[in-house]
DNA sequence: TCTTCCAAACTGGTGTACAAGAGTTGCTAT
DNA sequence: ATAGCAACTCTTGTACACCAGTTTGGAAGA
């Protein structure tokens, strides 16, 4: 009834979204239709598609009939972007704390288990590792929400940050703190701890947002 | 240089979130490629572009090669949108407050003079004309923000909510009361006043949710 | 009459051809 | 030599033709 296989559009919008927020497609870089068409061996309307997706959510700046740019380099979008987060990502750890189900937990349990296995061992050697279990984490909370529009938006911002993350990543300070916190949160939302779950998340995104600040 | 004609897409997206939202298209209804197009007097491409778009909006439902649906019905859908917005609006409204410019001042103006017209006058008979005013008003305030992307996830929001008043629309009531908060908050984010400006918003939003839950 | 299976019709997904606007370049006239 | 204009080329915007998968209705068999 309902397909698995995502479409080709799909695939597109993801491998270009991580090009972009990984820094491989620099701030103000073009992007050519026709060459992501043969670079992803697809044809233009899955490209188009994605292209339009990302334009959506300010990854890309449509200039019509003139091309197309990899937006950012606007130090106030840190700004903007930070701000909103510091509303939203408290609150969803808030309602992760008192709405997290069975499957959250098992999920947090496990995240748990490799946030200790990392705190054992080292942890600049896998920085890579470290990020994506960052994204881990912040995606539990935003389904332990249980409120797909603020996870959608979330999720978008998650985005956003990365990017930031990956452009200002001359010194990654503080990896050690960052993984603390992201324990706490996790824990509080384990035990339903509301407050102190959205207190521990709000540290966590202006400590981003200053170390950022710094970076840029 | 930069062309102020908008495209056949744009129009399209918004024509039909236009339909979409007054209940034109009632949830559920088929949304069908080959109608729009001729409904609309273009072609697939800047149809399909526009659906897609709403589909990322939650305002469409697509089952790849089933068919495409207007979404809502859900009745956690509003519970879900009005958690979001009872965070993000009196926010906006208090960034507003600290931070609008002469032009948004101009606006406000504008607006406080609009809102002291109709309170001289009835209400009911341009009830229209009030839904506009009230548009404009939410807009100013996130324009008011200086933050574009917090401005564009409540405007989205916004279509949302809207949409909601549309299909519940059998009663309106305290529309009076409606009226005057408006007036306090533009009157609050004039002043400078961002703590009155955001709890007014906050009662705002919440007695809209609390309007629509009864008339569901 | 009920069930099962197959085919037709409709859906969206994809690729491609064509149109139109914007920027650039080179020629020409002054 | 320079300013202006025209044609070219690049881009995205639009339309349409084809493909794959899903649904559904009817016909045949039990």
């Amino acid at each position: 009834m309902i397909t698995a296989t995502e479409s080709l559009a799909d695939q597109a919008y993801r491998r270009v979204r991580r090009m972009i927020c990984t820094a491989e497609l620099e701030p103000g870089a073009v992007i050519s239709e026709s060459e992501l068409c043969e670079q992803l061996g697809v044809g233009r309307t899955p490209v188009r598609e994605a292209v339009r997706a990302l334009a959506a959510e300010h990854l890309i700046d449509v200039y019509p009939r003139r091309g197309m740019f990899v937006a950012g380099g606007d130090p106030r979008d840190l700004r903007s972007i930070s701000e909103v987060r510091e509303q939203l990502e408290p609150f969803a750890a808030r309602l992760a704390a008192t709405r997290r189900d069975e499957d959250d937990l098992a999920e947090i349990d496990d995240l748990l288990g490799n946030l200790a296995a990392f705190e054992s061992g080292g942890l600049e050697e896998h920085r890579a590792a470290l990020m994506e279990l960052d994204e881990r984490i912040h995606h539990v909370v935003y389904r332990a929400s249980h409120n797909s529009y603020l996870a959608h938006d979330l999720d978008s911002y998650y985005t956003h940050a990365l990017r930031i993350w990956f452009l200002g990543l001359t010194k990654v300070t503080h990896l050690h703190q960052a993984v603390l916190e992201h324990r706490e949160i996790l824990q509080a939302i384990r035990d339903g701890d509301a407050e102190r779950a959205a207190m521990v998340m709000s540290k966590h995104i202006e400590g981003f947002e200053a170390e950022m600040r710094l970076a840029l």
